[in-house]
RNA sequence: GGUGCGUUAGUUCAGCUGGUUAGAAUACAUGCCUGUCACGCAUGGGGUCACGGGUUCGAGUCCCGUACGCACCGCCA
């Protein structure tokens, strides 16, 4: 027998009971005449004693282990000669008499404690080492609970768990596919999942009522701290429901979340925003409402001042930073860098300044009386002491800009605490979205999503105002998950691929399965999808959702530890049919 | 595809205005130490300053390029 207990479960109660443990040696102290052993598991870590004086052979034989080295110890549980108030099994100690080396180890790249000397990029190159790090750990034991919590709550709703193929078929619409060469069907390509979309709806039709899915999708595209070529939805879809129900039963999944991991109690109802407020006031589909710095549009109150920079612009937007009147002109001008970025690509910043004495000072005292100034702060609701800060331009482009503005404000005045959760509802998204490149619309959502029933009617004549029965939920100014009723006619199924531009052929080829499946009686259905990595990771209060993730991929899409991709044997290709054919600059 | 920051000991970093033998901490090794728990003390080994080119009497340091890493923009129905 290996072990009778765990590194993380021995107290006082135990004391002069004869235990074996088994785990990895974290930390030797070699006092002379005695040795002291952290002994590590997964739950814990437990302290052995070895003495010179009562078993010599013993203790040199501890002194000669090194780090992480897999050992098994048998002794007498023992209590403290000093306590260790800092390390829960802190009152207990193991007098070892028995020792067996199960493992040697070399000396690890870093060291294996919750303040590594390791970086980033070393602790990935060894991931199975950075797990043993107990805050790592730690994020993949909250994964498990959430996922269990997950699936108890939906089960409990009459959600059943179905798998769906992760051999698909490609479409080319949305991201980039994951493509995977069949070599039974030369030359032809399984696509990996962006979503099980489609399958889902699909089980719709088969009548399964309320599916969910805990699943790996596949999304081609390029990395960031909260996005991996690889990551898990946890997907959902119901028949014969309204976008009510939907908001409300997954509302109840976030509540009982938080209620279950967090022990934080919502009360009342997420707040609602149309997706037109959000872009409004925020400037943004997924505003973070743990602050307020609403913006004020101003355009009015600029007008015929001969301030050209204003005049000129279509929007002239404000947010008003509470008690930052006091900033120094070296950190106004740090905030006009930042909104200058190429990122940002605001052209100036203005700023007005509420003055102790009721005063203002501002960028543009040249143009604007003081009765001009207190007529904006007014609109801002500005008090004495606050910063009113002014961006101008283009609608849309500056609205990001002050996005950014009002994020980096937030982040200065230490509102995004990361303990605090603001969730919301972002609804009524626009079904389209024109690009200017192709000269087409996309579907803002996808091209299964109902446009709202009042809207139907300007599909063909202006697709740009129709709005979608889509949701977002948004947290902290994270879009943790959405989705939207479906078509469940094909008619207007077909009236809005028309829309896209799609040919009756095109359509037909990518999404004829589809079509074909909802001419026996689909029901009307609806569902969503949420990020498990961004969820697990906001709920560990982590920076990247690569923490939570046992082993995740670099920022160019490489495992650094195993080295994926690589390079294939030319039999590989050749049973595929495959060439490789590098453009020069990669050669 | 683009922008910014970075790359120096096993590791994390410092290294000023270009100047003689490149430092610290930690890890590692050896020795001492019987109550440590980030033990302590002493000694020691450990460097292609990412790579290539340029400027200069002289480059870890300045310039250009490449590679890699991180953050971001584009992209992510």
């Amino acid at each position: 027998m290996y072990r009778t207990h765990t590194c993380g479960e021995l107290t006082l109660s135990q004391v002069n009971t004869r235990v074996t443990l088994a785990g990895w040696v974290q930390r030797l102290r070699k006092m002379g005449g005695m040795t002291f052993v952290d002994l590590r598991d997964r739950y814990g870590i437990t302290q052995l004693v070895f003495n010179q004086e009562t078993s010599p052979a013993l203790c040199d034989e501890a002194n000669r282990m090194g780090r992480e080295w897999v050992i098994k110890v048998e002794g007498l549980v023992a209590e403290r000669y000093n306590k260790n108030k800092n390390i829960p099994p802190g009152d207990i100690e193991i007098l070892v008499d028995k020792l067996r080396v199960l493992n040697t180890s070399v000396t690890p790249p870093f060291t294996i404690e919750d303040e590594s000397d390791g970086g980033d990029d070393l602790r990935m190159v060894y991931r199975y080492l950075d797990l043993r790090r107990p805050v790592v750990r730690r994020n993949l034991e909250l994964r498990h609970r959430m996922a269990m919590a997950i699936r108890h709550y939906l089960d409990a709703q009459g959600f059943l768990e179905v798998e769906t193929p992760v051999l698909i078929k490609s479409t080319p619409e949305g991201a980039r596919d994951f493509v995977v060469p069949s070599r039974m069907n030369p030359g032809e390509f399984y696509a990996l999942p962006q979503s099980p979309q489609q399958f889902k709806q699909l089980l719709m039709v088969s009548g399964f009522d309320r599916y969910f899915q805990i699943v790996k999708c596949f999304r081609d595209e390029d990395l960031r701290a909260d996005r991996q070529p690889e990551f898990t939805q946890i997907d959902c879809e119901l028949s014969f429901i309204e976008q009510e129900d939907i908001l409300q039963i997954f509302e109840g999944l976030i509540k009982f979340l938080f209620r279950e991991i967090k022990g934080i109690d919502f009360k009342e109802p997420f707040l609602r925003m149309t997706w037109d407020d959000a872009m409004k006031y925020y400037g943004s589909d997924k505003p973070d409402l743990r602050f307020g710095m609403k913006f004020v549009e101003i355009k009015h109150l600029t007008e015929g001042r001969n301030f050209g920079v204003f005049d000129q612009a279509e929007y002239v937007g404000a947010i008003c930073a509470p008690g930052c009147a006091v900033y120094s002109r070296k950190q106004l001008d740090e905030l006009t860098d930042y909104v200058k970025r190429p990122q940002i690509g605001a052209k100036g910043m203005v700023y007005i300044r509420c003055e102790q004495d009721g005063s203002f000072k501002s960028s543009v005292d040249k143009f604007y009386t003081q009765d001009d100034l207190k007529a904006i702060a007014a609109a801002c609701e500005a008090k004495v002491g606050d910063l009113i800060l002014i961006l101008c331009g283009k609608t849309m482009p500056t609205r990001k800009a002050l996005c950014e503005l009002r994020l980096e404000m937030g982040r200065r005045l230490g509102y995004c605490d990361k303990n605090k959760f603001a969730p919301l509802w972002v609804i009524d998204f626009p079904m389209f979205e024109w690009d200017e490149e192709t000269q087409r619309f996309y579907a803002m959502h996808h091209p299964f999503t109902s446009p709202k029933q009042a809207d139907i009617q300007y599909l063909e004549s202006d697709p740009g105002r129709v709005c979608a029965d889509a949701y977002d939920m948004v947290i902290n100014g994270v879009e943790l998950g959405g989705g939207s009723i479906r078509i469940h006619d094909s008619a207007l199924q077909h009236r809005v691929f028309k829309a896209l531009g799609f040919t009756d052929e095109k359509a037909e080829y990518q999404f004829g399965f589809l079509m074909n499946a909802f001419k026996y009686g689909a029901p009307p259905h609806g569902g969503l999808a949420f990020g498990f990595d961004r969820m697990v990771s906001m709920f560990a209060g982590l920076d990247s959702i690569r923490d939570c993730i046992a082993f995740p991929k670099n920022n160019s899409g490489r495992d650094v530890m195993s080295g994926a991709p690589s390079l294939i044997d030319d039999e590989q290709l050749d049973e595929l049919c495959l060439k490789i054919n590098l453009p020069s600059s990669k050669k």
